[in-house]
DNA sequence: AGTCTGTATCGCCATATGGCGATACGGCAA
DNA sequence: TTGCCGTATCGCCATATGGCGATACAGACT
């Protein structure tokens, strides 16, 4: 029980932990990341699928994917000359999720703050 | 209904929202500032006591926290000479919690087939 | 074999960002 | 007022990273 994670009441992280944890979030801190992980949340999708949808170039595209798939949230398979993407863990779909109704909830208190507060 | 955003089965996000969505998870994605709103879990902390704790300077320490205070994650009440810090939106907690949870979930999964997979 | 197609990777550049020391600001004390 | 304390900000540097074009590679077709 000697472990520094005492999991009563304060979690303190180690630094490995928040390298980890940072390293998980940053794969999310790209606009284009999250367009391919939207784009991969309707379905499988080829890398050439995603290149068109997503208006980037194949390199970019391929590269984000890569990063993506090094972070553990989009998997692939081969299918003939293509490869497959898709998203690999489940947590991709409930961080996104929660921070878009977060942002909706803020963007809807803003708005009613400002129509309130114009005089 | 010609718009790119078809709300039946899937949510397109548009560009704007995709930058918001970053920026927030980008604010999450240094570990100086997740071990910041790791210290703030366990309550409020004068910016003063934040340096201290985190070991980082008070510089570097103030410049996060603005960063933080942007993205609308912390919030800080002016005290005497001090700045006092203090989570101001919940979804840190259920971010945080949810990453780690799944990172736990990951290192298991990986002891367990290194352990098996030993031979 | 050669060729084409789909992806991955490389080299380069421009920008963004973290950390540092120094400094400026703002409020309290004497 | 002067001086000190707690924070914020500035300038600088080093590194990391996104985007681009070019190229390498791997598999399918002829």
């Amino acid at each position: 029980m000697s472990s520094k994670n005492s999991t009563s009441v304060s979690k303190q992280l180690s630094d490995t932990a928040l390298e980890l944890i940072a390293t998980r979030f940053r794969a999310l801190a790209e606009p284009m990341r999250l367009r391919l992980l939207n784009l991969l949340m309707q379905g499988e999708q080829t890398v050439g699928q995603l290149v068109e949808a997503s208006g980037s170039s194949q390199a970019n595209v391929s590269k984000h994917l890569a990063l993506l798939r090094d972070a553990g949230m989009v998997g692939v398979r081969k299918e003939g000359l293509s490869s497959v993407c898709f998203i690999a863990d489940p947590i991709v779909n409930e961080l996104c999720d929660m921070m878009c109704r977060r942002l909706r909830e803020e963007m809807e208190g803003k708005a009613k703050s400002l129509a309130s507060g114009l005089g």
